[in-house]
DNA sequence: TTGACACGTCACCACTTGGTGACTCATCAT
DNA sequence: ATGATGAGTCACCAAGTGGTGACGTGTCAA
């Protein structure tokens, strides 16, 4: 990959929109190198080889900058992605299902976007600015995932709606804290046996729940 | 409350355990106060109205003076106090409801709790150090736990057992957003009725599950 | 050709951070 | 009474932060 490229000390080509896709570039890449904790303009500027100042003057500082960024990289994974290759093969299955695949789709999605990750870990401990990055992608998201979960089974069973808050935000709580530890409840969050094992349980879960009585 | 306490300049008492306990209590109000990103040496020491070279000395330093604080407060919730003021008569409900309440509880506990969230929420983000102040404690409440909500019923149905550690930790994690936004999933994580609603949801699939069939 | 203007660079600001050395001074055992 | 010890204070450090003003200099239209 080319990434990284802090920049040797030549002399920059002056044009603008370059060089203000190279400050985003470089968010991404602190974001990736650093973590949140070490976002900043400086580093970023750092990163991408130019002056800072151009920060400000194009984006206006850097909670406008992270918004952008946050705006034009598509992070969060989409709810078409979730449902796999085919819609409509999924959307034909069975409601348990299409309830299982929905997580093991959602798990994948979100393991293998260690950015998003970073970005939601940040979104848990600020509690002033620059939160609200993914926000109202993941409001349409929230929506539309559950008219695609949905359907008369749920609405017959309102209280799935709870169950399944929770298992989606459990899932995205053990990926964050996979990041730094590899123990939560006796379960190894780093491997790949451990995360099939919590999809087979929630798909065991849909099963139980959705099964005809 | 008396909390707060900026400590006018006056000259302080030459008295070392009552300055160690200033400063282990300056952690918690900056905790309280600023949150875990407010945490620091000066920012202690001003709060404590005490020089912060007695961290130093004292403590060793920033990391040493967490880890005392951690290990001196227990403000992790209790098995014994998830199982409310009955523990054996809790034990010999059936299991559906045992299961239920121990969520009912685990919530308000934690509810109850916002340093312990503080600190829940600085582990997300932390991977290098001063992470592992509630480790221990909570390792040994995860096992514990087990063992309570656990039985036959729970030994039969062993994909309960990831179900359980999505729920806890799907639990865990709408709190720590619920400390800075008020929407998740269509839900407002601030009122008590969404809490309620969530427990029911979990009482709901408890009966579900563990329903005679 | 000549400006105007935007792009890029550099030097600087005030402020905060973690951390240390040197000082005063009260207490207490000898 | 006299030291030794240790509690508390003060002044300072280097490094890093976000942010700004002033200065070149290349490009392009008039």
């Amino acid at each position: 990959m080319p990434a990284q490229e802090p920049a040797a000390p030549v002399r920059n080509a002056r044009d603008r929109p370059a060089t203000e896709a190279r400050i985003l570039a470089a968010v991404g890449e602190v974001l990736a190198r650093d973590g949140f904790g070490g976002i900043g303009v400086n580093a970023i500027a750092k990163q991408a080889g130019v002056d800072k100042v151009l920060i400000y003057r194009y984006f206006g500082g850097l909670p406008e900058l992270l918004k952008a960024w946050g705006s034009s990289g598509r992070f969060w994974p989409t709810v078409t992605e979730l449902l796999g290759d085919d819609p409509k093969a999924l959307l034909a299955l069975p409601v348990a299902e299409r309830y299982a695949r929905f997580f093991d789709h959602f798990i994948d999605a979100l393991r293998a976007r260690p950015l998003t990750l970073e970005v939601l870990a940040a979104e848990v401990l600020e509690r002033n600015a620059l939160t609200a990055i993914l926000e109202t992608e993941r409001e349409a998201w929230g929506e539309e995932a559950g008219r695609v979960l949905g359907g008369a089974e749920l609405s017959e069973r309102p209280w799935m709606r709870g169950v399944t808050l929770l298992l989606v935000a459990g899932v995205q709580y053990l990926l964050l804290r996979s990041r730094s530890i590899r123990n939560f409840g006796g379960l190894d969050l780093q491997s790949d046996g451990s995360w099939l094992q919590l999809k087979l349980a929630v798909r065991e879960l849909a099963l139980k729940v959705f099964a005809a009585h």
